[in-house]
DNA sequence: GCCCAGGCACTCA
DNA sequence: TGAGTGCCTGGG
């Protein structure tokens, strides 16, 4: 990967397969303000970056080349060649091919599992704006203070131990409602090491995915997203909504249960489930599918 | 005001 | 086993 730097900025060549609206956008963080059209500042691994995209420049501060190796290139999947993805994607079959080249600069994030696994229990049964407000209250009040970066204040998300100490109606008053158990849960079955976060990139899927099952609140969905966007399992394919939308649009043209489309996509997209399944997702709600 | 959202747990057949 | 229902909350 080429980039140059300047003072605190790290600036990289526009490519095919990086847009940062599509990748924030895409559904799989929550800790991001939009400052305007393709600018954007970041919340993640308790540091706090802008990203600004112009037609030739991905430019990201404030940052250092030790950093940004460590850190940030991971953090976007920078080491991986999406377009040799998208290529296999738009050979399969003539919808993928659409769905690719409709967001052709999606990433998957890798984030923190900690953080990926509560935000996604506060993702039941909520939009996404409601889900950011949500994970921002939290880590106001339990998480550590970060700096103040152009006229706006930042906090980490709370660690397994900050968030431990919170009561019930501490999470309940960060508007988490009835997932308030769910996170102590949560909270208390990492703590006590019953569920090893830490340990799921080890395991292989389906036995990581069956650790995540014990925690109240985790369902398929929720386990497979903390799979895929916190442990890097990417034959995770979350079915929400939108994709099972979508998918029986595309390969099934009736009601289909989850199970049947999960088993279709471990066997059709093998390795590449995960990614597909953002392409998939990003496709179906942009175009307001079955809506 | 009412309805529903990027699910899950719980209940009851 | 499988379908049906309630759930905090805020935006449309």
């Amino acid at each position: 990967m080429r980039y140059k730097q300047i003072e605190d900025k790290i600036i990289m060549d526009a490519m095919d397969s990086f847009e940062i609206e599509q990748i924030l956008e895409c559904g799989q963080c929550f800790r991001f303000r939009k400052l305007a059209p393709n600018d954007y500042v970041i919340v993640a691994w308790g540091k706090v970056l802008r990203i600004l995209q112009t037609k030739d420049e991905i430019i990201f501060y404030p940052t250092s080349p030790e950093e940004f190796e460590n850190l940030w290139s991971s953090y976007f999947d920078l080491d991986k060649d999406y377009d040799i993805i998208k290529q296999h994607l738009a050979e399969k079959d003539i919808h993928l091919a659409e769905a690719v080249q409709f967001a052709p600069g999606i990433r998957i994030l890798r984030q923190e599992p900690w953080e990926c696994l509560i935000s996604f229990i506060i993702s039941q049964n909520k939009q996404i704006p409601h889900i950011k407000q949500v994970v921002e209250n939290i880590s106001r009040m339990f998480g550590r203070y970060i700096c103040n970066f152009e006229g706006y204040d930042y906090y980490a998300f709370p660690t397994v131990e900050e968030l431990s100490v919170a009561k019930e109606e501490d999470i309940r008053a960060c508007k988490a409602g009835f997932r308030a158990p769910y996170i102590m849960d949560a909270c208390q079955k990492i703590k006590n090491k019953e569920v090893e976060l830490e340990k799921l990139v080890y395991l292989p899927y389906e036995e990581a995915k069956k650790e995540l099952l014990k925690i109240k609140g985790v369902g398929s969905k929720i386990a497979d997203c903390v799979l895929l966007f916190g442990i890097g399992h990417e034959e995770a394919f979350p079915i929400d909504v939108w994709v099972k939308r979508i998918m029986e649009y595309f390969y099934f043209d009736k009601d289909t249960n989850s199970n049947e489309i999960q088993a279709f996509a471990k066997d059709y997209f093998g390795n590449l489930a995960g990614i597909s399944q953002q392409y998939l997702f990003y496709y179906a709600r942009q175009l307001r599918l079955g809506k």
